[in-house]
DNA sequence: GTCTATAGGCAGATAGAC
DNA sequence: GTCTATCTGCCTATAGAC
C-alpha cells in the first residue's frame, strides 16, 4: 500500500553519496558513470537523468561538500569554545573524513585541478578560502585570549594550518596509518600554542576569554 | 656523417621528461601514452617499445624522481649547514617544483593512491619514509645545536614537515598563488625555531618571544 | 627504433520506449 | 524515472613492415 522506496534518500541524494565516495578514494579522473551505477544498482542513463554530465555532478558534489563544511564550522563557532578547542574541533573534522580512509574531497580535487571543468574550480577554490577565513578569526580570538603564539601573522598560520592537514591526510591515507595524521596535527598545535606535548600548558589559555 | 640525434638526452630520458610533466600537473590517471607522443613527435607504438605499459613507465618515473630527491638530500647534507640552513634548503626544493606550476610527483600518486599499480604504491610510501627519515635527523641535529626548539618528538614533527609542505603545494597551487607556500613554510618554520634560538634569526617576524 | 594499422575495451553521452 | 540500445571517441596495447 504504501509505497516504499528502497531507500529513504531520494535518488539524488543516494547518487551523489556514491559518486562522492569514489572521488575521494580514487579521485575525479578515475570516477565514472558506470561505477556509480552498479553500486546503485540503475543504468547510467538514470544518471544522467539526474545530473546531465560529469561536469554537473562534479559542481554538485562540491556545492554539496562545502555547504556541509561550512555548516560544521558554524557549529564549532557555536559552541563558543576557546580558539584551542576549535582548533580541535576542526581537526576532528579532517580525522573523521580520513577515518574512513577517504582523502578530503577539495584535496583531491586540488591535486586534479587542471583537469577540472571551470565551474568546479572556482568552488574548489572558494572552499580553500573559507578555511582560511575561518582559521584566521579563530587565530585571532586566539591571541585575544592569549591563548595562541604566533611569531607570523595569522593570516600565514591560517594557510599553514589549511595545508598541514590536507597534507597530513593525503600522506597519511597511502600509508594506512591514521596515527601519522595525528602526530602532525599534534605538532602542529603544539607549534601553535606552546604547548609542551602531555604536559599541562605553561600558560593556561583564557579559562573564559571574552567574545 | 655524425648521425646526430634530434635531442642529446635519449628517447627513454625525454620520454620520462615528457611524463614527468603531464603525470605532476595532470595526474598519473590524466596521463595518456597519446599525450606524450604527441608532445615528442613519435608514435604511440614507439613508447610501447621503451615502455611496455603505463605501469611501468610509472613505476620509472618514480624511481627517477626518488633519486634525483634523494641526490639532493644527499647535497644538502654535504653543505654542512645548521638545522635551520638545511630546512630552508628542502623547502626550496618545493618551492622549485611550485614554481613549475607542479605538484610534488608522489604528492600527487599520494590523491591517486587507490588507482595505482602495486609496485608504484611501493615506491611512493618508500618516497616518504626516506623524506620523514632525513628531516628526523635533521632535526636532531637542531636540538643538538639547540637551532630548533620542538614541543613534541622529531618524529612527529618531521611527519609535519613533510605533511604541511606537500599540502602547501596542494592548495597553493590551484591558487596559482607561490606566495602561499612561502607563507606557509615561513609560520611552519616558525613554530619550530624559537624567537630566541641560538641562531641569528633573520626574519623575526614577532620578536616578542615567550619562552 | 620507429612506423602504420588495428584490435578490443570502456568512457561519456543521447534517443526513444515504457 | 528508469529502462534498452546505440553512438562516438579515446584509451591501452599488439602485430608486423621497414
Amino acid at each position: 500500500m504504501i509505497p516504499r522506496q528502497v531507500s529513504r534518500r531520494g535518488t539524488p541524494a543516494r547518487i551523489l553519496d556514491a559518486a562522492e565516495r569514489v572521488v575521494q578514494t580514487r579521485g575525479f579522473a578515475s570516477f565514472s558513470y558506470a561505477s556509480v551505477a552498479a553500486e546503485l544498482q540503475i543504468t547510467k542513463a538514470a544518471l544522467h537523468y539526474h545530473y546531465p554530465g560529469k561536469a554537473e555532478l562534479g559542481l554538485a558534489l562540491i556545492a554539496r561538500y562545502g555547504a556541509r563544511f561550512r555548516d560544521a564550522l558554524a557549529a564549532i563557532d557555536a559552541s563558543a569554545g576557546t580558539a584551542p578547542e576549535k582548533l580541535d574541533a576542526y581537526i576532528g573534522l579532517y580525522a573523521g573524513v580520513l577515518s574512513e580512509q577517504k582523502m578530503c574531497l577539495c584535496g583531491m580535487l586540488a591535486a586534479e585541478f587542471d583537469t577540472l571543468p571551470g565551474p568546479m574550480r572556482a568552488e574548489v577554490l572558494r572552499f580553500f578560502e573559507d578555511n582560511e577565513r575561518w582559521l584566521e578569526k579563530v587565530l585571532d580570538q586566539g591571541i585575544r585570549e592569549n591563548s595562541v603564539r604566533m611569531r607570523t601573522g595569522a593570516q600565514a598560520s591560517a594557510v599553514l594550518i589549511l595545508s598541514a592537514l590536507e597534507g597530513a591526510m593525503l600522506v597519511a591515507r597511502p600509508c594506512g596509518n591514521p596515527e601519522k595524521f595525528r602526530a602532525a596535527a599534534t605538532a602542529l598545535v603544539a607549534g601553535l600554542t606552546g604547548a609542551n606535548a602531555g604536559e599541562p600548558d605553561p600558560a593556561p589559555a583564557a579559562s573564559r576569554a571574552r567574545r
